[in-house]
DNA sequence: CAGTAATCGAGACGGTACGTCCCGTCTTTAT
DNA sequence: ATAAAGACGGGACGTACCGTCTCGATTACTG
């Protein structure tokens, strides 16, 4: 530990964070205004006043820089309800919040699908969605430690039951969900999984 | 009947149906190989020993071009098995198969996300892919008037419930699904839906 | 002569005037609208109501389609004046007109320089030109039997020396010309091929 | 000279003399090999190993491209001969030449066609032409301060007398001209211009 | 405090795909 | 057989984007 706090700057120029900064918020706000396939890195390059080399120094390509930019947006919250399902209703309807509200919710189904021909971005999408459903699976095991759902459950089969049919129905079939449907998913998905206590 | 035979044909040299099926097979050949960007209009072209001129007469745009020749992968069928959970299990495995084993998979959701930006995609890949989930919609219909599903249940919702989850895994998680898994799925997310009898 | 009147029309349906009319004079007005390059066999073919078929039955090409069009362009007049020198002043003035005055003054420029690339269009070009030029050949050659150039004067060279410095003037200069500057062009040209009388 | 030493070269990565020299030598050789439309640009950025886009940076159109390549064509030379009429005998002869040898004779032809209709291109190609004629036009001048050709005449008028026939036989007729022609047409065209003494 | 080295903005580079336009041919039904 | 209509293969055009590269100018540390 102390020997990373010693590793020495390296010579030259360092790096502008400034610079950094301003990339991944113009790459954000290009995603944020028009999804995955509205950013281009000469776009991103004159709105953050950088220069291509800039970019390309600290992301290898367009997907990763988008993945970086991406890693900006505020993350699920842990909600404050007690009970499990009311939890889970409340995660979900922001969730579906994000995905329906605006393009950002496509970027990372997108970049998914990619993953099956890019090893390369597979390895960087990975962390990042795992890291996006934290906030559920972390709810979920609390449930299961909590005797709330019913032991040896798998969180991740949770969270893809919870989320799948929210995602599909916003980003598939292009139809607005409410905090009514998203009830009814979550009861309906979890209703054999709880322990009624 | 009438009406459609007198509908007389236009004059005018009609569109060569040859050439229509050459540049959907290629078209579709290219997405089974590489999904959904490895399909290049030129490279169509070639293939379908067409012009470019005459893939543009019939479809728009590069992603009508791909949604037409989606169009010709073999849909779901029906399943055989008696009883509604056996049927969606086989049902979804079906699906699992297509959206895991090939390219193809992605595809779907990579135009379903551009839908949001792009009112044109939207009208053209609406019914594609009603017409994708039309099979298992007519099961979850079939159980509920045959009462093995509860009355008044939402057969959208029920797909979105089984599908929902296993594409979120094999698309979003990357994680192969199998023939237990999709139980699994399946038995939880209806069996508050099920009328056991 | 009784022979060819003899002829029989050809079977089945006769080609049509009108259609022919139609055609050239919808290539006519392409050409002086925007010259040579604004014609398209396609705007033909919709101006004058016709088919590309029937268009392409008639002429080879499109340079003969026009080579055809041109040809109903009002000839240079035989001018009214009695000495050579004030004929060719008269008659190169029209040339001048022709050329200055309407895009269609470049188009036989531009055919006359793909002959030298395109056999088929030479043949056909040859004989449009050679007619154009006909009506001051004939007043050159008619000076010389007068006895109002010298004898042994080669016609064809008189017309260059007259035409060549207007049309070198107007198209590759893009420079007006004037009766004036016409006069004194004639005048240098010929001196010294007059006799004066 | 302090002005342009002063002339900072702009920021960012110069433009490259030897994509530019390639794609220009490029493009001479296509226009030498088949005249001006046996260019293609994609055939051009093929022979130099350059993109369209490096292209079309520094012309904006094909035409631009084209006259910028034909100004590495050899430009007529001043000929070592004394009298006036013998020096336009060869500098005609030499054009004679370049018109009626290549491909490249027939370039400017078909660009000051267009120029009636182009504005942009007429631009582009008014000081090219205008250089072109330099040679001739100091011949010319230099006989007229020289005492050979008679005071106040127009050296335009005369490179016109001279050039026009000779180009309009080639381009127009199609056909050869040799030395002896040119030397009639010189003779002929200036007799009254000249100043015996 | 001068030298060295990595970074910066700017922007050109090769490559590749897009969607449009035109040519000359071909294939329909109607005349 | 010819007409209008219009599709066909081929191929060029000019634009846009990606990821790389070269400039002169900056900004740190190093000797």
């Amino acid at each position: 530990m102390t020997k990373e706090a010693v590793t020495k700057r390296p010579r030259g120029r360092p790096r502008s964070q400034d610079s950094e900064n301003a990339i991944l918020e113009a790459t954000l706000s290009l995603l944020a205004d028009g999804g995955y396939s509205a950013v281009t890195v000469d776009k991103v390059a004159a709105i953050a006043n950088a220069s291509k080399a800039t970019i390309y120094r600290r992301w290898p390509t367009k997907e990763n820089l988008v993945i970086a930019a991406f890693e900006l947006t505020q993350p699920l919250s842990r909600p404050r309800k007690k009970k499990i399902v009311d939890q889970l209703v409340e995660i979900v309807w922001q969730f579906s919040q994000f995905m329906q509200n605006t393009p950002l919710g496509g970027v990372l189904p997108v970049l998914a699908v990619e993953r099956h021909h890019n090893p390369e971005l597979d390895e960087a999408l990975g962390p990042l969605i795992k890291s996006r459903r934290q906030p559920i699976i972390d709810i979920i095991e609390a449930a299961i430690t909590g005797g709330e759902l019913k032991p040896g459950t798998d969180p991740e089969f949770v969270a893809d039951l919870c989320l799948g049919p929210v995602q599909m129905r916003i980003i598939m079939m292009h139809l607005p969900v409410n905090k009514k449907h998203i009830k009814h998913v979550v009861e309906t998905a979890c209703s054999s999984l709880l322990i009624t206590g």
